[in-house]
DNA sequence: CATCACGAAATTGTATACAAGGGCTTTGAC
DNA sequence: GTCAAAGCCCTTGTATACAATTTCGTGATG
């Protein structure tokens, strides 16, 4: 899509650092001061203030009272626990985009499945995990509930850097593929269970997979 | 609970406007003038505009770019959509609050179904509104996923102003309270699929009683 | 030598002042 | 008489200035 060129300035800097803190280049627990954020941007620190504060409503920074804003630390239990609400979400989504398989999402669900599979066939791991995030995302607007998919927008966007981590391992792709073919078919066939059970599975096993690693990496961590 | 002395002006004005919104006080579609609330509050417009971004957040509030911030209107699909949501989360807590099933989590769940019986006898609808609200907080807080929980007590948060409407309906009171008790002692026993049943009926009746009340209310509303 | 208190510096929170953008009204032309 | 365009006014968006609170440093005292 294009830049549009009257974006105001809160948003730019809203997005920029939600960049920053996505991709793991802003540490957690790190303090983010207004004023260098500021001059660093060319602005005054008004419109600063206010993409911090829309970034303390995502999550993504805490912020002390008169202490300042500091990049939020999530904890591993607080993400198993994310990804546990994620499949439910997820697995709601599939149930209802089963009952009602309506053919136009159908068919841009299957667009993205054969997305999937080519990004999958270059064996480009970045270009699958852009595939995947739009399929699931054409699940999301099969449903048929507006309200859920823009939630479920919301934490696959939270849980996104997290997510990007377990592709890296081994045969994870084409697992993760196969598991698509089986959502796709059941949510085809409006197969209400099947779909539900299968994307619940999809989340899960992705959930599993990333404590896994998390905790082989972070095994420094002190139990907060 | 005690007013904090040193809460920021943002806080109180941010509370003091959703209590306006969630009552019905400010119409939606309503627009929210930063100067008259500035004024009406004798603080300057900073403060108001954090408030406002705030509210926005919380999607109680719309910003139209250089046009201002309005009342959301939120339409009748929309809120069958939430409801629908609602049920899903809180038929996951039911579940895993009967899976997990602890000892201190369970006589909290407990004592708030006391306390709803005890208004529900009173007679008194919103106290038993209030204490209803509690008993699901009950509930969330004793899935043991304190993410979900959140997230859960955000949604029942947006839905209060229109849970409350259909408390109204004559013996209402009598059946939720009953199926509260269904709930509860699924809970208890740790039968995790009753608890999800129950709890996924007791909230998709709530929505579609809701839903009757508001359309035959709001007759003369326009199709968006 | 440690601890507590006072003070200064720095940072957030709020107020005010300025700029820019959009809407409404009025006026002119067809 | 109607439609369109231009200008004024009001509003939001941003910058700067001020106030209040907190923290860290320094010194004095037990």
């Amino acid at each position: 899509m294009a830049t549009r060129k009257s974006e105001h300035l809160r948003g730019a800097i809203r997005e920029a650092l939600e960049q920053e803190i996505l991709t793991g280049e802003r540490q957690p627990g790190e303090r983010l001061d207004e004023q260098a954020l500021a001059s660093r941007f060319g602005v005054s620190r008004t419109p600063v203030r206010e993409a911090l504060h829309q970034l303390v409503a995502t999550s993504l920074v805490e912020l002390r009272p008169n202490r300042g804003a500091f990049v939020r630390q999530v904890s591993l239990r607080e993400l198993v626990e994310m990804f546990e609400v994620m499949a439910e979400l997820e697995a709601m989504a599939g149930r209802l985009a089963a009952r009602r398989a309506e053919p136009a999402p159908l068919a841009r669900l299957e667009a993205a499945l054969k997305a999937c599979e080519s990004a999958a066939q270059s064996g480009d791991a970045d270009a699958y995990y852009a595939e995947n995030s739009l399929f699931h995302e054409a699940i999301y607007d099969a449903c048929g509930n507006a309200f859920l998919a823009s939630e479920a927008k919301r934490l696959h966007q939270r849980l996104k850097a997290y997510r990007r981590l377990q592709l890296r391992v081994p045969k994870r792709i084409g697992q993760s593929l196969a598991e698509h073919r089986l959502i796709v078919s059941a949510i085809a066939a409006g197969e209400e269970k099947a779909a539900e059970r299968e994307l619940r599975k999809h989340i899960t096993i992705q959930g599993e997979r990333f404590a896994d690693f998390v905790s082989s990496v972070q095994r420094r961590d002190a139990a907060e």
